[in-house]
Order: structure tokens, then C-alpha cells, then sequence
DNA sequence: TGTACATCAGTGAACGCGCGTTCACTGATGTAC
DNA sequence: TGTACATCAGTGAACGCGCGTTCACTGATGTAC
């Protein structure tokens, strides 16, 4: 039985049947992605990439410049989906800007956990954000969530003394976020540290303090 | 004029005169930390090392069984010399705890700072502790001195509801400090990211914030 | 003080290997007519 | 619908290179007597 969408000839699961392999730019950021996970984001080279793909080795040229390239795509893409992970979970600020925070901080960790690999091209490997704009606009379009979220937190601000600038909360949000994420949800279990309760009730509870004593939050 | 202390042949300053070398262990140490400040913890070879302290690529084996066990030696050693910089910050938590805290923290940057190369070992590369006793007892010996500084600002709380477990008020600290640290102190000024105010002012507020919400600092 | 010897740190040649990169090529796909 | 052709993604062979690791060696150092 054929259906007039079928390809040409015979039939196409996974592998390759075909001289083209049709997607080879996303299978090369998926097999990255596997070895990455696997050993971290300076443990595979370009020709390793290429093999687990299942392709010859000059074949990923065709879609990136070298290592470093890919590297910085699967970067680029993970921040992409980062921000819209943190976005979701800010849901507009509701229902009230300091839990809206703590689920942006759950969605934090929820990432570096899910996404390891893509957490670690994106923090561990130190590219210069300046050599690559299109990097940089989706590491800044990631941190803008966190931000607009400090802002809306300081606009419902009902304390004494100075308002707190919210370019500094945003900061130390992301600080708190990003410190319990690389030292306890790393990669692989053993290579991060033992914990007495789990990263989400840590922060949880390192945001709810800060933020109760900036008068941003009902003191329990 | 000749004193008794030289040495038995001709002058001898820094290169190689003698067949041995005579420090060599300390001298691909100190190698290894030069190319990790320069391209990472993942970037150089062992016989770069080699290279690099002007010996034999076989050389090293006399000292290192390999690659990864230089690395982890540069972080144990890192972390004896962290625990040291934390522990005289702390300085038995003078002139009071919470000052003494933030003299920690300062530390703490300074030391990320100072030594960039020993705190990307110490943190960047994702040994398995378990499988290295020597690295793991010094790992824990500085954060040893974290949890002490929070035992001892705990003891003297005196705010209302429950007193804050010293462990969780560590891991907070520990946590903000590696966050702005790895966020923000990095190897390469053009690896991170711009900051509207200097690294040690950002932590120095985040943890003021911090303990005033326990109780543990007199509200400014 | 001198000599013989054991120990030990570093040499340099050798090996096989995988990598990065290039190149002319090939075969599949899409399109103009 | 069929044919000719341009485009393009992947091939596989080739290259030089540096790496990790081993090995028998050599020369410096330390020590026993």
C-alpha cells in the first residue's frame, strides 16, 4: 500500500537508504548533544561527531565551519529554548511575582537537569559572546526573562528605606540559580556533590529568604 | 666568588643546565596552570605540557600517570590553597560573624580571580570526587570553613521563628559566591558577561540581603 | 677523602592512531522547458 | 509527462600532524664502606 506523501523508493525508518541523509545538520547537533552528555563539552571531536551520525567525516562541513561552530549552535539553541523555559514558567507573573520567581527557579534547575549538555555548551565552554552576535542575542534574550521578572517583583516593592534596583536582584536571582545548578545538578550523579535535600527545596528556600528581606515578599 | 651553598658547576638560574631537571613535578604544576589560564582545562595536551616546561614528552610520566591526574593534583592543591584564603578571611569570625562572612566572600572572588586556572580544575572539569580520596578531603576542607562561618553566624541569631540551619545558610553562601564567581570572574574578560558594577560589590549585597533576612545582621 | 654501586629522573626514538582538512568525485533532487 | 541540466549533499582517499605511550638507554645523585 502506498500513499502519494511516501518517498520514492522502498522504505525509510531511521537509518540511511538514501545518498542524501535529508536532516544531517540536526542529526550532527543530536549526536553532539548524546556526547556531550556523555563527556562534556571539550570530551568528542568534529570526526567523532560525524561517525555517531553516521556520515564520513568531511560530510558536517557541509554544515559547519568546524567544532567550535557546532559547538556554538547547540549553545545558541539551548539558550533559545532556556528562555522559553523560563518564560513559561514566569507565566506572566502570575499568581503573584515572588512565586512566579520561584518557579522560574524551578524551571532553572528543571533545564540544567533535562538538558545537561546543552546547560554545559552554554555555560562551560567560554565563548567570547562577542565573536558571535547571534549567541549572544539568545544568551541576553534568556537573561531578559529573569530580568522583566526582578522588575515586575520591584514594582509591587512595599518596604522601608531605598527601592532595590532591579537590575541587581536580576543579578543575584541568576547567581543564586546558576551557583546551585553547576555545583549540584551537574551531569553525571557522581561528578557532583552529595546533597541533604534536594537543589529545588535549596532554592527555593535561598529565594524566598532574599526576597522576603528586599520587602518583596509576605514574611512567613 | 664562590660560597659554599652553590651548587657544584657553573651558575644555574632558571632553564636546564643539569641532565635533571630537579623540580620538575612543581614545574609542569606550574606549566599546566599557564595553559589552563590561557585556553581552559581542556585545552592543552600532556606532551604540550611537556613541552612547555622544556623536557621530554615522556618525561612526565616519572610524576603524573597521566593527563588527568596532573589536573586533579593542580585542583587538590587549589583547593588546599582556597580553604587557606577562606579560612584567613573568616579570620575565627572577626570582628563579627556576618563581616567576617562577606570577608569571605571577597576571598572567594579574589581567589577565582587570582588563580583562574586552579578554580577552572577545581570547578570546571567534573572529576568523579569519589574516585580520588586526596581530592575529595580537600574539596570538603574549604568548604569546611564556609559551613564553619555559617555555624558561627548561626549561634548568634536572634531573630524570631525557627533558627536557619547553618548547613542550608553554607550551601546559600557557597552557592551565590560560586554563581557570581563563575557568571562573572572568569578566565578571559571577554568570555563573560558585562556587569553594571563590580563582582565583589554584587556578592558583598547579595549576602548582606541574605543574612538581614535571618536575622543574623542588623538591619541597615 | 675516594671509590663502587644502586637508584632514579630524564632522553630520544619508535609505534600506531585518530584528527582536521582538502579534493575531485558521485549520485540524488529540483526545476525549466 | 519526459528530458536535460544545475545544484547540492555526501563520499572516500589522501595528506601531514601531534598525541599518548613504551622502551632501552644514559647520566646525575646519593650512599655505603
Amino acid at each position: 500500500m502506498r500513499f502519494g506523501s511516501d518517498p520514492p523508493r522502498g522504505p525509510r525508518p531511521e537509518g540511511r537508504e538514501s545518498y542524501h541523509h535529508g536532516n544531517l545538520r540536526e542529526a550532527l547537533i543530536a549526536s553532539a548533544l548524546a556526547l556531550i552528555a556523555e563527556r562534556g563539552p571539550a570530551g568528542f571531536s568534529f570526526a567523532e561527531v560525524a561517525r555517531a551520525a553516521g556520515v564520513s567525516a568531511a560530510a558536517p562541513y557541509r554544515h559547519f565551519r568546524d567544532r567550535n561552530a557546532l559547538v556554538a549552535e547547540i549553545a545558541r539553541q539551548g539558550f533559545e529554548r532556556f528562555a522559553v523555559a523560563l518564560e513559561a514558567a514566569w507565566n506572566l507573573g502570575r499568581p503573584d511575582p515572588v512565586a512566579a520567581i520561584e518557579n522560574c527557579g524551578r524551571a532553572y534547575l528543571a533545564f540544567a537537569r533535562q538538558e545537561p549538555a546543552a546547560y554545559a555548551a552554554m555555560f562551560e565552554t567560554g565563548f567570547p559572546l562577542e565573536e558571535d552576535a547571534a549567541l549572544h542575542r539568545a544568551s541576553d534574550h534568556a537573561f531578559a526573562v529573569i530580568r522583566r521578572a526582578a522588575e515586575a517583583a520591584c514594582a509591587d516593592w512595599r518596604g522601608q528605606g531605598a527601592r532595590p534596583p532591579a537590575m541587581m536582584v536580576a543579578l543575584h536571582i541568576w547567581a543564586m540559580s546558576h551557583g546551585i545548578a553547576s555545583l549540584f545538578v551537574g551531569r553525571s550523579d557522581a561528578t557532583r556533590r552529595k546533597l541533604p535535600m534536594p537543589p529545588e527545596h535549596l532554592l527555593e528556600a535561598g529565594l524566598l529568604i532574599y526576597l522576603q528581606s528586599l520587602g518583596l515578599s509576605a514574611p512567613g
